[in-house]
DNA sequence: TATGAATGAGCCTTCATTCAT
DNA sequence: AATGAATGAAGGCTCATTCAT
């Protein structure tokens, strides 16, 4: 399971750059993850440019070298999430019954976990940064949007006809899902496999009763 | 120079202490109010306390009398949601597969979401004030905490035996019914009478199954 | 010849204002006057935000309680002189060879001194801030237009009819007139009444000839 | 670590101290021209040393090869219109009433005017450099005694002997000459020849009467 | 009990200057 | 001879909190 490389879709960088441009990038890189790290632990607007600049050992020099300013720092990093999370609502696959869509569920939902994992922080932070500057706003719903038409799609399309409405059935979905995720990562709960396990059967469930669920056998 | 009373600033408790007069009670009720509605469209950060003083009407001069600091005004709101969530909590009853149970956990959801459009704010601004202070973190624990033993201990007395660990299906079901109404406090998807409807119908397919679900039945 | 009373111009205090605003009144002008000084000494871009508040002893806050930033004192600053200036323009009399109308030129260079040396540091300043701001250097035509404007139109309702354009003729004496004035107030030139004197005798033999000069006649 | 040779510094002495080969010639130019223009658009405050770098398509860490900083980079463009405004100063013939004399300050004055739109930039920013620094200041006072001292030599010398302090005549006209022309530069008027005339017969008629005006005669 | 003027620590941002290549 | 990335001191501005009335 390679980890997707943070240098591949940041800037301009084709390959891997030139000799003499090298430095500027890593110093770029050296922000950006300085950044969601802070913004993680602090917040967004508790977050200052100079935890940033201390974290990423550079100066505030260089910090307005590459960003406009804070929220430019953020909205870089709001962009690397959205984009691989819209790829990632995108790859979800047919929702079936069967222990294959069970088990396509579960993947989809560990991937999920995984992203989170990563970004979580800025997700975090996005909320906050949310309330006052309407891109972001649009970018938050955006992101949430392209879960719910996603997953609703996918519903509508499955043998799951007993659930209502299909776009609200993912709404609330998506809300366990990215909540859950949530509570992992400000360790409001443990986080291992267990709680990938918990949720597609809470979703399975949900979409296609516990017929399947070996347990309810017995 | 007298501390400001603690319990002038908790808003239902008028017994004990030093009784404010009429005119103080007042001032500190426009000043909570203007709170909840600050910290709900600002946020926990950018929410000015000229703004709330502008909002009730009185001087930071004022504000100051009766609170400590920013974050005290914050904690008497706080105090007022935790309470009435933990209320909440205690009050679910039996988790049961007939229609009875399922009747119950419809106005046990409809209530929550009750409780939610009048506290959202401050809970939204909760997450961001969570960020650094250790008592609020512990307060936002406890909160979901209360709920997820509540739902859990019922859980493990129903006969959903179908399910794994009570607790964290407990934990997944919160996640969901907190953030889908958060998601309705934003407008990010309208909230009517439907959206408990549809909580309803997940939270029990995904405890019992969907035999109780007339539709599977065909 | 009774000082223009500054207070009377500025903010909004009919007479002298209420008690309780009084206070607020007389930070303000602590502020201006300040302005005035630091902003002559060190100019408008060189000005410190820290000097101004020193020298009016006070600080930080308290200036961005009245202003809202440096360029906005400068304004207020710039819009007296503006005022005061206009007013002065308007006011300049009949041209004559006469000697009343030699003696109305000089009492009214004599009140341009005068003015000058109240506010010279603005105007020196002005010169400065006009470069990045197209509304200062608006005021600034203006400025020079209004003189320009007024000496040309009493130019051609003169009967010195041996000089050119009345308008040109208008700005190259405001011009002399100007400089002159900030020549004296840098300390490069002594400034008393004989700089009044030799201006007059300047503006009038230009327009007039040396014939009234006694002079002229032996 | 060799110290910027300050010979390379000015524009018109190559022939003493190390000489630049071509190329660095060329680089010394480019960043005094481009000095020029930034200066006059922006002030000497407002001028950025990358502003100056850009317009002369090199780097900053050529600008400090060969200027030890922004200052040191004005002080070589004031020197250059220092020197050349004194030989100006000292050019000036020998003013009588006649129209040989007239002519000669005629073209003096446009002289005058020539450099001046040559270095109006310069000269308008050396008043606020001025401001801070004691040598600018000196400099300036210098370049105006200069003009002082020569046309008052003239005047005394003259058969003006209606005139008052020939000094103070002499800076009376040096002002209205040089804001004048100020004028001119911000576009505050259009620069034209009859500029020149007007601003001669101003200087002509103060000195020596409107007597050789043919208008006064009929 | 209430007011609003005053305070100043703290944070963001700029830009002249240095340094490694 | 040239480059441009890096630096950090300095300055503008905000806002929670205090104080005089």
């Amino acid at each position: 399971m390679p980890e997707a490389d943070p240098t591949a879709r940041r800037a301009g960088s084709p390959a891997e750059g030139r000799e003499l441009r090298a430095r500027g990038q890593r110093t770029v890189r050296k922000l950006l993850d300085a950044g969601i790290q802070v913004f993680g632990s602090r917040g967004y607007h508790a977050a200052r440019v100079d935890d940033i600049v201390k974290l990423a050992k550079t100066s505030h020099g260089t910090f307005y070298l590459y960003f406009a300013n804070k929220e430019d720092l953020f909205r870089a990093l709001a962009l690397d999430v959205s984009e691989e999370m819209t790829a990632l609502a995108e790859s979800l696959g047919e929702l079936t019954p069967e222990p294959a869509g069970k088990q396509m569920l579960h993947d989809w939902l560990a991937r999920f976990a995984e992203l989170h994992a990563r970004y979580g922080p800025v997700i975090k932070a996005w909320t906050e940064a949310e309330i006052d500057s309407s891109e972001f706003g649009r970018l938050g719903n955006n992101l949430l949007g392209g879960f719910v038409l996603a997953f609703g799609d996918r519903i509508a399309k499955s043998s799951a006809t007993g659930v209502g409405d299909p776009q609200l059935t993912a709404l609330t979905i998506m809300a366990m899902v990215e909540r859950t995720n949530y509570y992992a990562m400000t360790g409001q709960v443990t986080a291992d496999g267990t709680l990938v396990d918990t949720m597609t059967e809470m979703v399975f469930a949900s979409l296609f009763g516990a017929a399947t669920r070996p347990q309810r056998r017995r």
